[in-house]
DNA sequence: CTTTCTTGCTACATATTGTGTAGCGCACTT
DNA sequence: AAGTGCGCTACACAATATGTAGCAAGAAAG
């Protein structure tokens, strides 16, 4: 799903192209809190394939941004710091809904 | 592409559901500087095809962050809105792939 | 009026990606 | 030895994206 351009050098197209699959942001965001087994995981993002789950966690270790320990999967520290930013698009989204309702 | 949950109904999961497609934060992107025509679009896209560029387009302005002007198409007002939070994500991916790099 | 641009966008065959179900191999517990 | 939960794989099927060609409409020029 990545494209494979030369801008994905640029920082910030790696992580558009990163983020821009399906499921990347969700996963995310549903290990903000705790961590989660590959499982709970699966149940969390509406029973999403294990096929695709296992190639996003990949990527995302590959990336640096998630990690398997005892407890589950969890962020890594460059990870959480992505957090705050996502909490501001959770903000964003609701007045956005909000406004989409007139 | 957008899954068909109850959860959906959230705004936080309407937004990732929405920005988790192939291509839409890589558009949203594009746009934040200027107005661009549907073709200037698709170049500062990778070319990407304009199928998926006009399904995307087409969800943009249904969501109503995104509008076709004289100008071409732009970010409405709310989108603008998201422009900070992207730069954040900009700034972020910067040390995010220096930290990479060791 | 007609030719020539450029616009947004569609058609469609092909390739890529995701889905859903079943289940493997491993480490524990009982 | 039998059961449980784990991460993860296999694979047939369905959904989605790609890439090329080109249409219809509008503006500009001859």
């Amino acid at each position: 799903m990545p494209n494979n351009n030369k801008k994905t050098q640029r920082p910030i197209m790696a992580l558009l192209d990163l983020l821009g699959q399906k499921w990347v942001l969700r996963i995310i965001w549903e290990l903000r809190d705790a961590p989660l087994t590959f499982r709970a995981l699966r149940e969390r993002c509406d029973q999403i394939s294990p096929t695709v789950l296992n190639q996003r966690l990949s990527l995302l270790r590959d990336a640096g941004l998630v990690e398997l320990t005892d407890d589950g999967y969890q962020p890594t520290r460059p990870c959480q710091e992505l957090g705050p930013i996502l909490m501001q698009l959770s903000d964003w989204s609701k007045t956005w809904q909000n406004a989409r309702k007139d």
